[in-house]
DNA sequence: GGAGAATGTGGCATCGTTCCCACATGAGAA
DNA sequence: TTCTCATGTGGGAACGATGCCACATTCTCC
């Protein structure tokens, strides 16, 4: 008695089965599965009987069953690394924009910059039969033991230097190239360089570019113009305000991110000097606020939601079982004049 | 013999199975599972063998098939309207952070405003047996299906009249109360309200908030000083324009939130209009950009992040078990004072 | 008129895990 | 000694969908 309650009591609406359906239909599983998926023969009017038994009895289809048996469930990771930073927040929607169109579902995992937590996102993503993953780097272990297990890996913004798979980056050293630059054509010889990384990744890149352009134009690096904050500084912008305190004679500063940007925008307007006569700024990514503030950011434009349609795009190939060797697309970032930038000493020319 | 290729070579790294590490172990599934779960009964050592089986071979559990088997997967679904706005991106950062510390994985649709595409969404989730959904609803459909199908639904800043799940929103018209009759207080008498739709959501009781704040002062409202962009409008700050130049009395706007608040600010900015002296500008909704301008912006701040933790806290309690009523909660926004306000004809009295 | 396509349909094993249950074993109680 | 009971262990049936294969039909062509 007790047994049938808890056993025949359907308690909630218990879920709709093929089996339910096909029995609806006065059909078989195996049919009524024909028939949806649209594979193999299915008569006609058959067909219609069983399309409508489903919708009948809201039928939904099971995902967990369907990856079971099959290879792979339709989920797609991507790891990034601060979802509140716009920069994250585009490029995984240009991510979703993409996947969903395809039919994929996007699994996000925020690592927070920690290689660890990338690590457990993957691992997460192999438990769920991930078709494959896309991520924003913070050290080689996620992607290795993605690669591994034979997931498809796009990886976007920054290479892990794992070889054997797709990325779809942007070229920053040819950005921070034309950034500084412009910077040296206006006749600035102090120009700071301000990032949180150094190492690896866009900022060794951006670093690359600030130095060749230096270079290109005969004016000598002084290692001191170059701040680094470090991964995630506890108070960037105090750090700004102590190295411009030190290093009085910078005329201009080139932020290498929309994080590191902020901080010397704020500080600049903090101890109040005028942008871009005191002192010219340019930035490594051009957010909402850098068009909005007077006078507004020079700043070289990454096309971020491009970046992550693209890298997307490419996972959806090797989904779909392309099979060549890893590719990299590079996207060229875009040089946007604004008016903080001038010659030393010079107020902005333009007033846009 | 290509039969033998395609069957029997196994291209690829196989998946390990539990099967494989119990018998790597010398013990049964059964057995492996438990230990494995930890639950029932399994003596030290031979735990301690599996576990060490375990990790050697680099077992993952498959959660399609244990999905399959229990109740649900760990999935947890999310949909907002646009991931490039700050807002959303700040809420599903902060969604992803409690549930990711809980052990849960996050699938996030976009569905752009869209009840179709919330729609899907939510049957995607039921395909997938999402353990629960948090969703910004921009319709009743979506919510309907899934508290239909019996699975947890948490809203989120707005409220779809669904009664029986739970909510978590932000107290819209309290916040549209202070910050008019801030504008009140400081003499403003012929205030617009720009919002991008007034039916029902946010927006609506953001109204309401803007219509009490007026009778508590004992100000006439006029009509004509609410403009209503629409949802999605192709050229907002056109429209501002148009709605400015018919309306030159205006001495200060009110912005419903940070996308209208952008066309507003872009506006008066184009034209010339000193703020606060010739227009006194508040916005609901503080985003980063509000305290960079200058004047920085006064505005209503929202606990985005907070609302994300706070809803998907509500889901978890939901998918533990909870089974009581449907609450609510709702969580205060902030006034915060900056340049942008003052009264009429008055430039700032403080330069933050 | 019969071989053999072409067109439909259903049976059944399978995917990997869980978990109920049956079965061992040894200790302590009667 | 026989019985319970606690502690372990393994067998095997699900979970729901799929897709191979066998089996029915009907049709076509020599």
């Amino acid at each position: 008695m007790g047994k049938d309650a808890r056993t025949g009591g359907r308690s909630r609406r218990a879920r709709v089965t093929l089996r339910e359906v096909a029995q609806e239909a006065g059909t078989s599983p195996s049919t009524a599965s024909r028939a949806l998926a649209g594979h193999g023969y299915v008569a006609e009017g058959l067909k219609a009987r069983i399309e409508a038994a489903a919708a009948r009895l809201g039928y939904v289809p099971d995902v967990s069953a369907r990856s079971l048996k099959g290879r792979s469930s339709g989920l797609v990771g991507l790891v990034v690394s601060d979802l509140r930073n716009q920069f994250y927040a585009a490029l995984a929607a240009g991510v979703e924009q993409t996947l969903a169109a395809a039919g994929h579902q996007m699994v996000l995992v925020d690592d927070h910059g920690s290689d660890t937590q990338a690590l457990d996102g993957a691992r997460a993503f192999l438990a769920m039969r991930a078709a494959g993953v896309l991520l924003a780097p913070v050290g080689r272990t996620a992607t290795e033991l993605l690669v591994e297990h034979g997931t498809p890996v796009v990886e976007v913004d920054r290479r892990s230097g794992v070889r054997s798979c797709d990325a779809v980056t942007i070229d920053s050293e040819r950005g921070a190239r034309e950034a500084v630059s412009h910077l040296l054509e206006l006749g600035h010889r102090r120009i700071a360089m301000v990032l949180d990384e150094t190492v690896w990744g866009t900022g060794r890149d951006r670093l690359k570019g600030y130095r060749a352009a230096h270079r290109a134009a005969g004016v000598p690096l002084a290692r001191r113009l170059v701040l680094d904050l470090g991964l995630r500084p506890a108070d960037p912008q105090g750090d700004v305000a102590a190295f411009l305190d030190a290093n009085p004679d910078v005329t201009a500063v080139f932020a290498a991110n929309n994080l590191v940007a902020e901080a010397v925008w704020q500080e600049l307007q903090r101890r109040g000097s005028a942008v871009p006569k005191d002192c010219s700024v340019v930035s490594f990514d051009d957010l909402t606020w850098m068009r909005i503030v007077e006078p507004g950011l020079t700043a070289v434009r990454q096309p971020v939601y491009e970046m992550g349609r693209t890298a997307a795009e490419l996972l959806l190939e090797r989904i779909a079982g392309e099979r060549g060797r890893a590719r990299t697309h590079t996207l060229e970032p875009e040089f946007v004049l604004r008016g903080s930038t001038s010659a030393p000493g010079t107020p902005a020319e333009q007033t846009p």
